[in-house]
DNA sequence: TCGGTCAAACCGTTTA
DNA sequence: TAAACGGTTTGACCGA
């Protein structure tokens, strides 16, 4: 799966949809809770970050900057309301396994939000970004297998100093993400796709009434077999079957090169190409 | 496990 | 120049 299915992907989208690239994000919409709270939040403590970056804490009653570091996601993370409480309390809150796998090193930054809010009865997601250095491990891990079995996920929670359920979340999101990213690919090519069918769609209208329009005009070609027209590949004009008629312009009538046995009857190129047979021939 | 979603964190642009 | 704002990224959650 993952980025092994992309080189595999079968295009599933459909011609005339064309999800714009940034659908995904643009569904997500800014809500009031995502009001810069830490301008009013009577607990100002910011971001933190994993062991080997550290943010700057800024507080909001100028208390002045505090370098705050954490090794696990239950260092200081600033919590807002939210309604779903219940995985958090899982995790947070003393998760059999997952909780015995952490190390002791955990620093908590000294802050009191978490109490306070669990004055208030509510809780939030916390959200930790990771350090460039996990992340980096983690792409890599995916690079070598897009999913892990327990064995894998414990050793990289234990080597990125996270709960194994924060690295398989991590897989999650990011098969997750390289599908989309996929199907936005797969977009494109289809959109190009389109346009060229459609670019070919009318040339061969123009092309179909240029010809209506000489078998008006030239009643002569009306007794020739069709088979018996032929293009020449250089000039792409028709030439007559028994050689007796010259090229009349324009014409790409005949492209069966089995039955195309006139004085042009060598057809180079196909006219058509079905994009999902053969996608590189269109796109 | 996946798809959909939420929301924190971040980033770039605009504005007073 | 800082605050405000809108857009994007991504960690986390839920339901199927």
């Amino acid at each position: 799966m993952g980025l092994d299915d992309s080189c595999n992907t079968g295009l599933v989208l459909g011609l005339g949809l064309s999800p714009t690239p940034n659908n995904y994000n643009h569904a997500i919409k800014k809500t009031s809770a995502t009001v810069d709270h830490r301008l009013i939040r009577l607990d100002p403590s910011l971001t933190l970050s994993l062991s080997g970056e550290s943010y700057k804490t800024k507080t909001a009653a100028g208390a002045g900057d505090q370098i705050c570091r954490q090794t696990s996601s239950h260092s200081g993370i600033s919590s807002f309301s939210s309604g779903r409480v219940k995985r958090e309390r899982e995790i947070y809150g003393g998760d059999g396994e997952e909780e015995a796998e952490e190390t002791t090193e955990r620093v908590v930054c000294s802050r009191v939000s978490d109490d306070h809010e669990d004055e208030e009865g509510v809780s939030a997601r916390k959200k930790l970004r990771l350090t460039k250095q996990q992340s980096a491990v983690l792409e890599d891990s995916f690079k070598l297998h897009s999913t892990l079995n327990p064995k894998q996920k414990q050793n990289l929670a234990r080597q990125l100093n996270l709960r194994p359920r924060q690295v398989e979340v991590w897989f999650q999101n990011r098969r997750a993400r390289t599908k989309l990213k996929q199907t936005e690919v797969d977009c494109e090519i289809l959109k190009k796709c389109c346009e060229t069918l459609t670019d070919e769609n009318r040339r061969l209208q123009k092309e179909l009434q240029d010809l209506k329009a000489l078998k008006l005009s030239q009643p002569f070609y009306m007794h020739m077999p069709a088979a018996t027209l032929t293009m020449c590949p250089s000039c792409e004009r028709l030439g007559g079957g028994g050689g007796g008629a010259g090229g009349v312009g324009g014409g790409t009538a005949a492209v069966d090169g089995e039955t195309a046995k006139g004085a042009f009857s060598i057809v180079t190129k196909p006219r058509f190409y079905n994009p999902f047979t053969n996608p590189s021939a269109a796109c």
